[in-house]
DNA sequence: CGGAATCCTACGTGATACTG
DNA sequence: CAGTATCACGTAGGATTCCG
């Protein structure tokens, strides 16, 4: 399948604030900045989900190729575990790990924030717009 | 330049885990993925900051145009507010707003979270790709 | 059911050249 | 200096088909 090894996504160094370090960000901003590794999370955070289970409770409908991108790509991180029950039909269980409950708490930081300011943005921008080239 | 109008960014809908609305993370995450602007709010957190200042301080090298729009985007979002001065040759301001300032906190907060789960992060990578398919 | 393999497209990004 | 305009490219993501 390969999800490009880490070879690739390991390009960033970046540079903080106070603390002149740079740190993991860029691998943790790649996956929050995905289109759906945030829902993935949230609505596994609710329970154990199957495959076809996640599928059908992400809103926008995700396919099978990204949700299995997806997914394996939380599982590689240590965000989520897969655990195969070898019946048939075959079954597999998604579930988030402790690493994966604490990116969990992370995304709801992140969600309060922008229900906080999203308006703002929203304002800001229909007046940024509306001061653009009148074309 | 077209920085692509609200109609765009705001195609999702999302559901948060215990309150059960949508809310504009969407807009916020696609801002933070992206590949320069946390390191531009990060940089101007430290300051005032002039175009090719700012091109000079981020790591990676960024090309004039990218840092255009990055700052055009953030400016757009009420994040940075840009000054510029009628002098020969032009010089133009870069500043975080209030908001900007907010959002860099919400930065250091994904930088912290970042710099304390990296190595597990890694760690767990290296062991699955370990188990993969030796190809 | 839970994928993998393949093909295709749109968009983010980079490189380069030009301008006031 | 601080951009804008063009082109060119890689890749994230979608649609479809096939498999155990």
């Amino acid at each position: 399948m390969s999800l490009g090894h880490t070879e690739v996504t390991t390009t960033a160094l970046f540079d903080l604030a106070e603390s002149g370090e740079d740190c993991g960000i860029r691998d943790v901003l790649d996956r929050l900045g995905d289109k759906w590794s945030v829902q993935v999370v949230v609505e596994l955070s609710r329970g154990v989900r199957r495959f076809r289970e996640l599928q059908r409770a992400l809103p926008g409908g995700i396919s099978q190729r990204m949700l299995t991108l997806t997914v394996r790509r939380l599982e590689r991180d240590g965000m989520v575990s897969r655990t195969v029950h070898p019946t048939v039909p075959p079954r597999v269980d998604y579930e988030l790990t402790d690493l994966g409950r604490s990116l969990a708490h992370l995304v709801r930081t992140l969600t309060d924030w922008s229900l906080q300011h999203h308006d703002a943005i929203l304002d800001h921008r229909a007046r940024w717009d509306a001061a653009q080239p009148p074309e």
